[in-house]
DNA sequence: GTAAGTGCAAATGATTTGCAGATGT
DNA sequence: ACATCTGCAAATCATTTGCACTTAC
């Protein structure tokens, strides 16, 4: 949707001397798209959509130069491979070890502890780097009921089950 | 140091039905020898001291045994590989993107957030598997002060710098 | 004795890298 | 033009798995 928001950052990488190409602008417009946390891969098969030409090492060196200029974020997600999002709002991540459903919170329900350790010691968390493994609801609920006969989901990037706050 | 924490896990597992192999043991016995989050790697090396026979793969599948029966945790520390530790006191885990240093924490300090994020949105955070992103105090200083001189050390485990709280 | 463990080698999955050729500015 | 990118194939790293063989109980 935001359409502008692509342009700021394309303009934001040429200024900074990197040139501005089809993947760069394919990785940009498909982050731009999604409120969802993606992994190269799932960019690779996005930009393939259009340019099918496009490699997936070629995603990588697109997201290491839009990370290094501070444009995207990467979050290591428990087992499964790190997933990347515009550096936009700040937020944190609660990451559920049993499905792997990534959760956003907003960075003011993690001040207390931020500023804390900030005190304490001396540590500097960096809010959309962070996340919280634990389990979510539903999964939590299946844990606690049954045998945890669960269906432990290998990966696959997430699911924004509720809609929400 | 704790020679009777060993043993009692050991009790456990073969209580549990499993049978307490050399490796298993060695990996017990170097977990309870340190304060440090090791890593599978580490963990063949210091076994295979006394064992050199013992195969990386087996210390994984000692690991899983004693994952499955609660008595370790592992973590997953930002790029590097996953770092393991005896299921003891829970405590957060501050994890320095650069140097990779990683840091302990009580749970205490956590303790809105994880309360907070339970009421809030259901999700139970697991303490130990717990780990903030962001840059130790060193790493912070070297990041503000220089042209970002700083050395990103590759990996390897850590520096309990500071005593503490 | 027998099922639970082990060693090894080969498989998998994510990510990185060297290099010759393509392309944005 | 010419440095920056890209495609591809091969390399690396952490972790897993199949299988024949050991070993703890």
């Amino acid at each position: 949707m935001p359409a502008p928001q692509v342009d700021a950052v394309l303009q934001h990488m040429r200024e900074r001397g990197g040139r501005v190409t089809t993947a760069l602008r394919g990785v940009v417009q498909v982050l731009a798209e999604t409120e969802e946390h993606l992994t190269a891969a799932d960019l690779a098969d996005a930009v393939q959509q259009a340019h099918p030409a496009i490699h997936v090492s070629t995603i990588y060196r697109a997201l290491d130069r839009l990370a290094e200029a501070g444009m995207v974020t990467h979050l290591h997600v428990g087992h499964g491979p790190t997933v990347y999002h515009l550096h936009g709002d700040h937020h944190g991540h609660l990451v559920c070890g049993r499905c792997g459903a990534v959760r956003d919170v907003p960075t003011a329900v993690m001040q207390p502890v931020t500023r804390r350790v900030a005190r304490d010691y001396g540590f500097a968390v960096e809010p959309s780097h962070l996340a919280l493994g634990g389990l979510c609801s539903d999964c939590a609920a299946a844990a606690a009921s049954a045998t945890s006969a669960g269906e432990p989901v290998g990966r696959r990037s997430h699911r924004p089950e509720a809609p929400d706050p």
